[in-house]
DNA sequence: TTTTTAATGCAACTTAGTTGCAATAATATT
DNA sequence: AATATTATTGCAACTAAGTTGCATTAAAAA
């Protein structure tokens, strides 16, 4: 196992999604102003913090990926246990905490992972 | 509203989705013996059955795009109240009916669209 | 300060999906 | 049944997202 270095644009990237209301995109990342690095660079760094845990991928249903800050993440195993919200009127994608509905399953299936988006308006353009 | 013609490819596609145990990926169909059609076309025809209500998009965790046959769509908006579900063992992606919870969001949002995707091993596997 | 090796930048590549356009073939019209 | 209309197709070229190899740079350990 290798240990893992605190770089200048890892900080400066897990500082960006730590600070940011929605989760963001690579490419929302790349072209930040804070954000100097290369492309290439961005994903790898982005591939680190989440096998650190320190940030989680989310996947909307028009594929979109994005990375948001891990802050109630039950293990290492990385099992979310929160619903994410994809505002269709701001586009922000939220991660909503205390929202874990229980899944029933039919017989004979067995569950490891949940993921859950929903889409719709969130609170700041409903208000 | 412009008309829509039934070619040979397209249904043969739709027949491809239609019994297919697990849902397809545009790469599954293109290279299915059955289909002879262009890379673009695939794509072309997968965009018009969707748009005709016929089939539907699922996107996995891992971001890959399948699609399904609609069995027990709702409505014409295509909201699909039900749950599709990834085997670790066999990676078929399969849609669970009658499986839809409700999810409980904090105040001031509104929910238009539900997508949950639940990771496990299907029965099959567990036999 | 030197050594070690994780992290970076660059070029090149892959994979998924899209667009424009001329040619083809369903379907409607005569 | 023959013709006209226009949706559909194939092809080439393109975009966007992400990956890989490799030489160079820079954290952190010695």
């Amino acid at each position: 196992m290798k240990k893992t270095r605190n770089t200048k644009a890892k900080q400066v990237i897990l500082d960006l999604i730590t600070d940011s209301n929605s989760a963001l995109t690579a490419n929302e990342i790349q072209h930040s102003e804070l954000v100097a690095c290369d492309r290439v660079t961005t994903y790898r760094i982005l591939d680190r913090l989440q096998e650190e845990g320190l940030i989680h991928r989310v996947v909307t249903h028009d594929s979109i990926v994005r990375f948001a800050r891990c802050r109630t993440c039950v293990d290492e195993t990385h099992h979310h246990q929160h619903v994410h919200f994809n505002c269709q009127s701001c586009q922000a994608v939220l991660c909503l905490e205390n929202t874990s509905p229980t899944i029933q399953l039919p017989a004979q299936f067995t569950l490891t992972e949940v993921h859950i988006t929903v889409s719709g308006i969130c609170d700041r353009c409903n208000a």
